[in-house]
DNA sequence: TATGAATGAGCATTCATTCAT
DNA sequence: CATGAATGAATGCTCATTCAT
C-alpha cells in the first residue's frame, strides 16, 4: 500500500493495475484536518475534498468518520513509538538516559509533527457516545512507562516500594500536561525537558 | 448549590432578583446530565426538561449551551478548591503532608461527586472550534500546583533548580491521569495516594 | 384535531394556548404527496414544505417518514370503513344489497378521494425493509369480508362448503384488482359495479 | 435458465455473441436478491458481486438497475405462462377444469420457486417513479384470464351478462390476494384450490 | 469483454436557538 | 418570568452510474 511509484505525480509503476493512493491521500488530509480544526469540526467531506477526492470515496476506505479517526490515532501512535523506541535504544539503558531520551523523542515528534499528538489524544469519549472501545491512547502510552518503571525497579534502580502501573500512570500524566501547557505558553523545550528528566529521575531513583 | 459567587466566570445569568429557583434547577439538571451523557449527548432541551422547566427557560438564565457548560466547570473548580483548601491548611505545612492532604481532598471529592471532574475536564476544545478562549480547567489547576512549588522552594524544601511552572503542570498531570486510570481499572484510593504521595515527595523534596 | 377555528387565515379561537394546526396541515400535505407522488419519491422536507411548515416540523409531530405514511394509512382505512359502514348498514342485509353497497361506498370513496386507497396500499414490505410489522392493509380489509362471508354462511345464504377466511381474501382481491384496472381503464363505475355484484353474489349465494 | 426468448422486453443485452455466460450470472443473482430482499435493498453492485463479477459489468448487460428487474419480471412471466398452458392443455377444456389446472400450476410454480411471484409483482410505481411505463404483470395476467372468460361465455358455459374484462380482473385479484395471503398465515394448498376452485366456478358458470 | 475505484446528488434526521403567546 | 412549537442549517452516509484501464 504505498510501495514505491506514484502515477499522478512520480513516475507510475505498471504492476497491478492502480495504485490504491486514494488511501494515502484521505489519510494526509484526514490528518491535516483533525489537527487544525478537531474531530467535531471536521466532516468527512472535507477530508475527500482536502484530498481532491469525491464525498463518497471516502466511504470506500473508511466505514464511517470514527474508524478514519481511529486510523489517524493509530498512525500517530505508531509514528511515535518508532520515534521513542529508536531514541531510547540508541542511549544506555541507564534510567536518567532512558527519560531524557524519550522526552527528547516525544519532543521531536511534536515539533516535526506540530499538533498532531494534541489532535490524536481526543478523549475517544468525545468521539462517540456509545461503544468507548479500546482503551484511551493516553492509558496505553502509560502502560508502556509502567513496563519501563518495572525494568528499572527489578534491576534495581528504582525504588522498589512502587506500584508500577499506578506510577507508569503518574509519569505519562507528567508529560502530557507539561508538553500541553509547555506548547501554550511558549516554554523553551530545553527546559522542559531538563525540568522533566529531574523531576521524574529524582522521584524513580533509589 | 453554588448561589454566591457566579461572577468570576462569564455568564452570570439574571443576578437572582426574586425566585432563583430556575437557575438552581437548571444547574442541578445540567451537572446531572454532562456527567452521564458528557457534553455533545447533552442537549439544553434535556437539561430544560430535567429541570422541570419549559425548553425556553434555558435561555433566560444562560446565552447558549457552551455557557451553561463553563458555569458548570466553574462550580466544580470552585467546589474542589474548597475542599482542598479545607484539608490542605488543616495540615501542617510540610511538603508531604501538603500533598497528601491534597490528593485525599481530591479523591474525597471525586468520591462524593462521581463524575463531576471528568466531565468538567471535558478539553474545550471539544465544546467550541472557534474562539478557544479561556484557560482549561486544568491548567488552572497546574498553575495552583505551581505556587505550591514555588512557596516549597522559597522555603527550602523543594529543589530549588526546578522551574515551578514546568513542575506544577507535571505534578497536576501525574495527578489527573494516575485518578483517570486508577478509576478505570479500579485501583484502591489508598494506594493511588500512597504511590503519588512518595512519587511527588521524593520528586520534590532536597 | 381540527375542531372549529383555525387562526392563520380564519378566526382563531383563543381557548388553550396555541392550536397544533400543524399536525393537520402535515396530514394533509402527506396524503397530497403521499398520493401524487408515492411514499419513495416523497421526502418529509417536501411535506413540510407543503405544509408551510420548516423542516424540522416534521419530526416534532411524526417519528419518522415511516410512521408518517403510516398514519396517513390509516386515516385512509378509518374513512373508507366510516364509508362502508354507513352504506352498507343503510341497506338490508342482503347478500347482493351488502355487496352493491360496499361496492359503491368503496366507488364513492375513490372518486371523491382520488388516488388515496392506491397510495394507502402501497406494499409494507417496500416502505421499510426491516420490522415489516402489522397486517397489511389489504389482509386486514380480506378479514372484514371474511366476517361478512360468516355471517351470510350462518343464515344459510351462502354456501356452506366455504372456508370464510379464503373466500373473504378472495374478494377484496377480486374488488382491488377490478378497481385498480377499471381505475387504469377509465371503465364506467356503473358497469364495474354491475359486473363485480353480479359476479360475486352468484360465487357466494346458495 | 432462460437463454432464449430475451426480447420481448427492452433490454435484450447483447444478442450472445460468445459467451453469454455473464448475462446469465447475472439474472440468477439478480432473481436470488430481488426474491430475499427486494427491489430497493437491492443494489447493482450486490447483484454484479452475487454473480462474481465486476460491478462495471452489470451495466454491460443491463441499461440501469430498472430494467434488470424488468428483465427478471418478464421472466418470471414467462416461466409462470408455461406452467399454466401446460397444465391448462393438458386439461379438458370445461371450465372447472380449466380452472382447477390453472390454479394448481400457479401454486406449483409458488411452491418450486418461492417467492418469486411475489417479487415480480412489485408494484411499478414503486421501482421509477417518472414514466409508470408498461402494464403492471397483474394486469397482463388478469387480461389472459379475461381471453378464458370470453372463451367460455362464447361456448355457452358462462353467463354471457359479464364484461369478460372487469371479470378477469376480478378472477386474477382473487387468485393474487389468496395466494399472498394463504402463503402468509400457511394454509394448506388444497384448501385454497378447492375453495377458489369452487367459487370461480360458481361466480361463471351458466 | 471486464473491472472496480471514483463520483456526488440526494436522503433522513438532529438540535441549538428564537419568539409569539 | 415562563413556555414549547417552530425553525432550517448542518451532518453523516448511500448508491446508481461512469470510465480509465
Amino acid at each position: 500500500m504505498v510501495q514505491a511509484a506514484m502515477k499522478t505525480g512520480e513516475d507510475a509503476a505498471r504492476p497491478g493495475r492502480r495504485r490504491p493512493e486514494s488511501l494515502g491521500k484521505l489519510k494526509k488530509a484526514a490528518r491535516k484536518l483533525f489537527v487544525e480544526r478537531g474531530y467535531h469540526a471536521t466532516r468527512p467531506q472535507d477530508i475527500a475534498r482536502e484530498a481532491g477526492l469525491g464525498h463518497g470515496t471516502f466511504y470506500l476506505h473508511y466505514d464511517d468518520k470514527r474508524a478514519c479517526f481511529l486510523a489517524f490515532v493509530e498512525d500517530a501512535r505508531l509514528e511515535l513509538q518508532h520515534y521513542v523506541e529508536a531514541r531510547v535504544s540508541a542511549s544506555d539503558g541507564s534510567l536518567e538516559r532512558t527519560i531524557a531520551a524519550s522526552l527528547n523523542a516525544i519532543y521531536d515528534y511534536s515539533e516535526t509533527h506540530p499538533g498532531v499528538l494534541g489532535a490524536a489524544m481526543t478523549d475517544e469519549a468525545v468521539i462517540d457516545a456509545e461503544g468507548v472501545q479500546a482503551v484511551p491512547l493516553l492509558v496505553r502510552w502509560g502502560r508502556e512507562w509502567a513496563e519501563q518503571v518495572r525494568r528499572h525497579i527489578a534491576d534495581g534502580s528504582a525504588w522498589a516500594d512502587y506500584d508500577a502501573d499506578i506510577v507508569g500512570q503518574a509519569i505519562l500524566g507528567a508529560i502530557h500536561q507539561t508538553g500541553l501547557e509547555g506548547y501554550r505558553s511558549g516554554r523553551k523545550r530545553q527546559d522542559l525537558v531538563d525540568n522533566l528528566t529531574r523531576f521524574l529521575v529524582r522521584a524513580l531513583r533509589r
